[in-house]
DNA sequence: CGGTTTTGACCAGCGC
DNA sequence: GCGCTGGTCAAAACCG
């Protein structure tokens, strides 16, 4: 509670760009010791200017990244295209702040099987399982512990995959030390089973991923040819959030919004596997409907 | 009542 | 060898 204020007048769009802007601070100066203060500023100043260099290195290498994906769950997350690269520590919050000071060149290649996910949500939403069903992918998690670390006051929890005791894949999930919005997401391992669960539908044609789950009912991620979009229409806050990967990060005017809609909506036109799986869901709600009037589309 | 989560305890790895 | 830290275990609590 130290740092209030971050999340009480900030709009969901601008809360999570610290890590792409310089300029975009998550402090909100208040009648707080001035020393205090300046040095927070400073560090963060710093943090900022070490993510932004990282990030131009990762994005050098994105299409990299993206022809490497280790594991089937590739979209769900926002920015998940910027964070995959992040692998060589466990840790998931040194993961993002040290991504790769001394070695520009991803490090994912070399332990494929890590990879961090950052995904933004509600500040105000701590508990851990909450934070376990935003980083949502299309797997069931189970939690089997947590952790406070030395250097993030928010807790780490620990889930593994719940669909199969013999699944090695785990997951560690903890907010951003620097910017409490984001989640990060430590995946470890690759699944040895199918991606379908109980509560999610997840359609995977290699190039685009629909998620149509009862927690994240309006979730969409497409990430096509080293472009990713995310549009989380979740009723989450007082608006939608609509975030573009696309070389750089852009946010988030209402006009842009806007524009970044009529683009996803032009590529979901474009891409015939997508509107094919479309049409088979209606035809397939109009039969049932048309065998059980009494359902509801 | 069975499955899941919580949380303190324990263990292993690492740096000094 | 010792202390610190992250990761895991397992008993108790919780929940549907």
């Amino acid at each position: 509670m130290d740092d209030a204020g971050d999340g009480d007048g900030s709009s969901p769009a601008d809360s999570g760009n610290a890590a792409a802007s310089p300029g975009l601070l998550p402090l909100f100066i208040r009648s707080s010791p001035v020393e205090d203060l300046e040095e927070k500023l400073r560090r963060v100043t710093e943090e900022n200017r070490r993510l932004t260099g990282a990030l131009d290195a990762i994005l050098a290498g994105h299409h990299h990244a993206v022809g490497a994906a280790p594991s089937p769950q590739s979209a769900t997350t926002k920015a998940s295209s910027v964070s995959t690269s992040c692998a060589a520590r466990d840790d998931a919050t040194a993961a993002v702040a040290s991504t790769h000071p001394a070695a520009p060149t991803l490090a994912a290649e070399a332990r494929p099987k890590v990879r961090t996910v950052r995904v933004r949500a509600d500040a105000c939403d701590n508990d851990a399982i909450n934070m376990a069903e935003i980083v949502k992918d299309g797997y069931q998690w189970r939690k089997y512990g947590q952790k406070v670390t030395r250097d993030n006051p928010y807790p780490r929890a620990y889930f593994r995959c719940a669909f199969s005791p013999s699944c090695p894949v785990k997951k560690k999930v903890q907010r951003s030390a620097e910017d409490r919005s984001i989640l990060v997401a430590t995946y470890e391992g690759e699944h040895n089973h199918t991606m379908l669960t109980q509560t999610t539908k997840f359609i995977d044609n290699g190039c685009m991923s629909h998620h149509v789950g009862s927690s994240l009912p309006c979730s969409i991620s497409i990430n096509s040819s080293g472009r990713t979009f995310t549009l989380d229409m979740t009723n989450q806050g007082s608006g939608s959030s609509i975030e573009a990967v696309s070389g750089q990060l852009v946010m988030v005017s209402p006009e842009s919004r806007r524009l970044l809609v009529d683009e996803v909506v032009q590529m979901l036109k474009n891409d015939t596997e997508f509107v094919e799986a479309l049409t088979n869901a209606v035809a397939t709600r109009v039969e049932d409907k048309s065998t059980r009037p009494d359902m509801l589309i």
